[in-house]
RNA sequence: GCGAGGGUGGCUGAGCGGCCAAAGGCGGCGGGCUUAAGACCCGCUCCCGAAGGGGUCCAUGGGUUCGAAUCCCAUCCCUCGCACCA
C-alpha cells in the first residue's frame, strides 16, 4: 500500500511554504516601516548630498514597465548610495500639465485637475508598491499653483534679462489639437504631430519667445565637456543645434537692397555662376512686386507640400547680382531649394563644388566652372575630375581664381572673408523656443494686453495667476473664461485682457530637479545658496527620447539661472546621464496595445513581487541596453530570492549544522570578501546585472559550503549577511527580511554595506585555482580515468619562482638568470627552465610559492568534491621529487592515482 | 548623404593589446540527489589527443606589434540620430 498522493504532496508544499516568503506580507510591512522610520528622507542641513534623480512622470495614471525600469535603476542606486553613509536625495514628483489631461477630461466628463489629481495617486500608489524609496516631503506637482508661480515668475526674471521676446512666427500647427507645437513636436517626413499623428498646417502667429540661441555657442560647447553623457545623446544635441562656421558677404543687386549671404565654401566664389534666394526672402518678395512669374512661383512654392517641388524647381528673375570676387554679374534665381530659415536665405551657387547647384545649374542650362582641384595628397586625381558631369565637393588648391590659383581652400576661406569685406560668422540651426500654446491646462503667462499700455507683466504679488476653473468648449477654455480674462492693467488701471496663451510644459520640466531642494519655499522658486550645494544632479536616469528637447531646455535654464545669480556656479545640471533602454515584449518587439505583448507592472507584482520584478529587470541587462521580457527570468529571480531566504531562514532555525573553522572557511571567507569588492564597483558603474551575478554565485558558494561540511557559524552568518546587503538596494524588501531573521536589529536599507576590500592578489588566486581545476579534468578525461581515488598537487620549488622573477624584467633570459648565483645552483634546470620562459615572450605574475601552497590547500575541497578522490597539496620539499620538478609557478605538478 | 554606435561560439552577451578557445545566462548532452518530477549539485557543449598537449577561431581583407577579438586602414552589413543646412 502506497500513502494518499495527494497527502504527501500537499505536505512537501506546505513545508515550502513555510519556509519561503510571502511577498504580499512582507513588501507593504517593510514598506510601511520605511515610511515610519523616515529612511528616504533628507534634512535640508545636509551637505552635498548625492542627488540621484530620475526624469519625473507624466501623469497617465499607470506605470508602465518603462517607469518601473527607470525608477528601480535610480532607487537601487540612491540604497546603495545610502548604506555606504552617503546623504541621497532621492525625489520624485508629477510632469502633471499638458494635453492629454484635457482629452482624458473631455473623454470622462470630469476635468483636468481632477483627473490630473487621481492619476497622481494612484501611480503614487504603484510607485510605493515597487518599494522605491523617496523623500516623499519633496513631492512637487508642476500643475500646482505653488509650483507654477515660480514659472510665471521666472518667466518674469528672463524678461528682465532680456530672454523674451514676441515675434510673429510661421509655426507649426495642429489643426486636431489646436495647438502650436514645437518643431520637436513634428514628427518624420510628412509632419505628423506627435501626439495624434494629424499632418501639420503652417500658421503665421504672434508668439511668446524664450531667446535660447542666446546660449546656442555655450549650449553646443559645453557638450565636450559633459563627460559622463552617453555619446550619443550628446551628438543628438550637437546636431541639433546645428552649429555652422562660415562667413557672410554681402551681393549687389541693382535696383535692389545689398543681400548677405552665408556660406561655409568662400573658397568657391569665383566659381559661382548663378545667385539664389529663397521664395520667402524680403528681396524675393519685392522682385515680385513687378515680377509676375516671380509672383507665381513664389505662391506656388508656399502652397506646395514638401517635396512636391523637384529639387531643381526655380524661376529666373531677370536680375543680375554681381559676386564681389570677379565683378562679374550673375543670374538672381529664386528656388524652392533655398531655404528661408536657414543662413540667411539667399546664396550664391557654385554648380561645380555643391551637388545641388549642380543640379539645378543643369536643369537650368546654367554654366559650370571648375574652381578647385584636388590637392597632390588627395585622392581623386584632379586629371579625373569633371565638374561638368558631377561637382568636386571635396577641399584642395585654387584654380581659376585669379590672383588666389594655388592657394587651399582652408587658407581662402580666411583670407577671402578680409579680401571681399565679408565677415566671419557662426550660424546655429537651434531656434529661439516658442513657448506659447493655445491650451487651457498649463500655466498662464503671466502678462495683461492693455490697449493704452500693450503687453504688461502680472506684478510680482499677483502671482501666481491661477487657472480658472475648466470649461468644455471647441477652442481656448481661457479665451472663453470671460470673467478670468478680463481685468485691469497693472500699469495704467484701464480695462485689459489676460494673455490666454499657456506655456509649453517643458517650462516646467526645466528647472524641476531645484525645486526639490526646498519645494515648500513660499518667497523664491528654490533655495539658492541650498540649490548651489546640492547641484548638479550626481545621476540622472530616463529615456533617450528626451535627449534633445527637455534636456537642451534644462541646460538652457541652468545657465541663465547661473547668469541671473539664483545659482551659483552651477553651469550644467546633470553630471551623469543615462538613457535606459527599452523593454521589449516576450517576442522581442516594442511593447504596444495592438501587439498584445505588454506586460503589466500590476500583474508582475500581484504574482511574484516587487523584489522579483526589481530583480529581473536589473539582472537582465545593463541600464542602457534594451531587452525582451522573459517570463523564465522573472520565475528564476524568484526561485533565487525564494532559496536565499530559505537558507537564511534554516540557519536561523539552527538546521544548518556548524562547527570549527577550517582551510574551507578560510576560502569561503575570502570569496564573501572578493564579491564585496566586485559587487561595489559594478554597482558605481551602474552594471548592476554584473554585481546581482556576482551576489548569485557567493549564495551558490554558500550552499555548496554548507551541503560539503559542518559551517564555521561566523563565516556563514558573514556570507548570508553580505549577500543581503549586496541584494538590498535591487530587491529591499526581502533583504529587509532577511537581515531581520538573522537577528539584526534596525533597518537594513539604514545599514551599513559590507567593507570591500578583496584580498590581495585575489586574481592571481583565483585563476591558479580554476587553472589546477581545470586542468585536473583534462588530464582525468584525456587519459580516461573512471574514478580517481587520490590527486596529488606539488606546488613549483622557491627557485623557479626566482628564476621567473629574474627573467620576467630580463632582456636576455637565459644569461640574465645564469649569472645570478643563486640560480646557478640548480644547473641545467634553471637553465632549462629559463629557455621555457624566454621562449614564452613574456612571464606571467605569480603567487609566491606559500601563497600558492596555502591558495591550493583552501581551495581542495572543490576538487575533492568534484572528483569524490582525496587531495594532498604539498609544498616542493615534501613533494616526491620526480612530481615536483614538473611543477612550474602558477601551475601545481600534478598526480592521480586511480 | 552626414554623424554616432555596433558586428564575438547554437542563441543571448561580457571582454576591448599578453592571463582569451574567449565570463555569465539560455538551449542541448551526460552524471549526482530523488519512488518520480521539479528545484538543487557536478561536468561537457569548435576540431584532434590514453597526463594538463596541438590546431582553427571573435563580420571580411590588409597593416602595426615579439604578441591582436582587443590598436590602425579599407570593405561589407546592422542600429540609431540628423538631413533640400548653403
Amino acid at each position: 500500500m502506497s500513502p494518499p498522493q495527494s497527502g504527501t504532496t500537499m505536505a512537501a508544499e506546505s513545508e515550502k511554504r513555510e519556509c519561503g516568503f510571502n511577498h504580499t506580507e512582507i513588501e507593504p510591512a517593510w514598506q510601511e516601516a520605511w515610511d515610519e522610520a523616515d529612511v528616504f528622507a533628507i534634512p535640508d542641513d545636509a551637505e552635498d548630498p548625492a542627488y540621484v534623480l530620475a526624469m519625473f512622470p507624466y501623469t497617465s495614471g499607470n506605470l508602465h514597465m518603462g517607469h518601473v525600469r527607470n525608477y528601480t535603476i535610480t532607487d537601487a542606486f540612491a540604497r546603495f548610495e545610502r548604506m555606504r553613509g552617503e546623504a541621497v536625495l532621492h525625489p520624485m514628483g508629477w510632469d502633471s500639465f499638458g494635453l492629454p489631461a484635457e482629452n482624458a477630461a473631455e473623454d470622462r466628463d470630469t476635468n483636468p485637475r481632477d483627473w490630473t489629481l487621481s492619476c497622481m495617486d494612484s501611480m503614487r500608489e504603484q510607485l510605493t508598491r515597487m518599494g522605491f524609496g523617496y523623500d516623499w516631503d519633496r513631492e512637487l506637482a508642476t500643475c500646482d499653483p505653488d509650483y507654477y508661480r515660480w514659472n510665471q515668475w521666472l518667466f518674469q526674471r528672463f524678461q528682465d534679462a532680456g530672454l523674451v521676446e514676441r515675434q510673429a512666427a510661421e509655426l507649426n500647427w495642429c489643426p486636431s489639437c489646436e495647438t502650436v507645437l514645437a518643431d520637436e513636436q513634428v514628427e518624420g517626413e510628412d509632419e505628423l504631430c506627435w501626439r495624434c499623428d494629424t499632418p501639420i498646417e503652417h500658421r503665421e502667429m504672434d508668439q511668446w519667445f524664450l531667446t535660447i540661441t542666446d546660449y546656442a555657442e555655450e549650449l553646443y560647447e559645453a557638450l565636450d565637456d559633459l563627460d559622463d553623457w552617453p555619446n550619443n545623446v550628446r551628438e543628438m544635441q550637437r546636431n541639433w543645434i546645428g552649429k555652422q562656421e562660415g562667413a557672410s558677404v554681402a551681393f549687389d543687386i541693382s535696383g535692389y537692397d545689398e543681400v548677405d549671404i552665408f556660406t561655409t565654401r568662400l573658397d568657391t566664389i569665383y566659381g559661382a555662376t548663378y545667385f539664389s534666394l529663397a521664395p520667402g526672402h524680403p528681396v524675393a518678395q519685392e522682385i515680385a512686386e513687378d515680377n509676375d512669374e516671380v509672383a507665381e512661383y513664389i505662391e506656388m512654392a508656399a502652397a506646395a507640400d514638401e517635396d512636391d517641388l523637384d529639387v531643381t524647381s526655380g524661376v529666373f528673375t531677370g536680375e543680375y547680382a554681381v559676386n564681389p570676387a570677379t565683378g562679374e554679374e550673375i543670374p538672381v534665381y529664386v528656388a524652392d531649394y533655398v531655404l528661408t530659415d536657414i543662413g540667411t536665405g539667399a546664396l550664391y551657387a557654385v554648380p561645380g563644388h555643391d551637388d545641388r547647384d549642380h543640379e539645378f545649374a543643369s536643369a537650368h542650362d546654367i554654366p559650370i566652372q571648375q574652381v578647385v582641384e584636388p590637392a597632390e595628397d588627395a585622392e581623386a586625381d584632379p586629371e579625373d575630375i569633371d565638374v561638368q558631369e558631377a561637382a568636386y565637393t571635396e577641399d584642395g588648391l585654387l584654380i581659376n581664381s585669379g590672383e588666389f590659383d594655388g592657394l587651399e581652400s582652408e587658407a581662402a576661406r580666411d583670407r577671402f572673408v578680409s579680401e571681399f569685406d565679408g565677415e566671419h560668422r557662426t550660424e546655429y540651426n537651434l531656434r529661439d523656443w516658442g513657448i506659447s500654446r493655445q491650451r487651457y491646462w498649463g500655466t498662464p503667462i503671466p502678462m495683461v494686453w492693455c490697449n493704452e499700455c500693450g503687453a504688461v507683466p502680472v506684478p510680482e504679488e499677483d502671482l501666481p495667476v491661477e487657472l480658472p476653473e475648466f470649461v468644455q468648449t471647441t477652442g481656448n477654455p481661457l479665451d472663453a473664461t470671460e470673467d478670468w480674462k478680463h481685468t485691469t492693467c497693472p500699469e495704467c488701471g484701464g480695462p485689459a485682457e489676460r494673455e490666454t496663451d499657456t506655456m509649453d510644459t517643458f517650462i516646467g520640466s526645466s528647472w524641476y530637479f531645484l525645486r526639490y531642494v526646498s519645494p515648500d519655499l513660499e518667497d523664491a522658486p528654490f533655495d539658492s545658496e541650498r540649490a548651489s550645494d546640492w547641484m548638479p544632479v550626481d545621476q540622472y536616469v530616463g529615456g533617450s527620447e528626451h535627449a534633445t528637447m527637455h534636456l537642451i531646455y534644462a541646460r538652457f535654464f541652468t545657465k541663465v539661472l547661473d547668469d541671473i545669480d539664483l545659482i551659483d556656479g552651477v553651469r550644467e545640471p546633470f553630471e551623469n546621464l543615462t538613457t535606459q533602454g527599452m523593454v521589449l515584449g516576450e517576442d522581442g518587439l516594442k511593447m504596444s496595445k495592438s501587439r498584445g505583448n505588454g506586460v503589466s507592472p500590476q500583474r508582475i507584482i500581484d504574482e511574484y513581487g516587487a523584489d522579483t520584478a526589481r530583480l529581473f529587470i536589473m539582472e537582465a541587462a545593463q541600464p542602457e541596453k534594451e531587452f525582451a521580457w522573459d517570463s523564465e527570468g522573472v520565475r528564476s529571480a524568484h526561485d533565487f530570492l525564494q532559496s536565499l531566504y530559505t537558507l537564511a531562514t534554516e540557519y536561523s532555525r539552527g538546521e544548518v549544522s556548524t562547527g570549527e573553522g577550517s582551510t574551507i572557511a578560510d576560502y569561503v571567507a575570502r570569496e564573501i570578501d572578493a564579491t564585496a569588492a566586485s559587487a561595489t564597483s559594478e554597482y558605481e558603474d551602474f552594471r548592476f546585472n554584473h554585481a546581482l551575478q556576482a551576489v548569485r554565485e557567493l549564495v551558490s558558494l554558500l550552499r555548496r559550503y554548507r551541503e560539503v561540511t559542518a559551517v564555521d557559524p561566523g563565516t556563514f552568518e558573514n556570507g548570508l549577511v553580505t549577500a543581503t546587503k549586496l541584494l538590498a538596494p535591487v530587491a529591499p524588501h526581502v533583504a529587509e527580511e532577511i537581515w531581520a531573521k538573522l537577528g539584526n536589529d534596525g533597518l537594513l536599507a539604514e545599514a551599513g554595506w559590507p567593507a570591500a576590500e578583496a584580498p590581495e592578489d585575489y586574481d592571481l588566486e583565483r585563476r591558479l585555482i580554476e587553472d589546477t581545476r581545470e586542468d585536473v579534468r583534462d588530464i582525468v578525461e584525456t587519459v580516461g580515468i573512471e574514478d580517481p581515488a587520490e590527486i596529488t598537487l606539488a606546488v613549483a620549488p622557491a627557485w623557479k619562482h626566482d628564476v621567473a622573477d629574474v627573467a620576467r624584467d630580463a632582456e636576455n633570459v637565459v644569461p640574465a638568470v645564469m649569472q645570478n648565483e643563486d640560480l646557478q645552483r640548480h644547473g641545467e634546470d634553471a637553465a632549462d627552465f629559463a629557455k621555457d620562459l624566454a621562449a614564452r615572450g613574456h612571464v606571467d605574475q605569480f603567487l609566491s610559492p606559500e601563497r600558492e601552497l596555502a591558495t591550493l590547500q583552501r581551495a581542495a575541497w572543490l576538487i575533492e568534491r568534484e572528483f569524490e578522490a582525496d587531495v594532498a597539496v604539498l609544498s616542493a620539499k615534501d613533494a616526491p621529487d620526480d612530481l615536483a620538478s614538473k611543477a612550474e609557478p602558477g601551475r601545481p605538478a600534478i598526480d592521480i592515482v586511480e
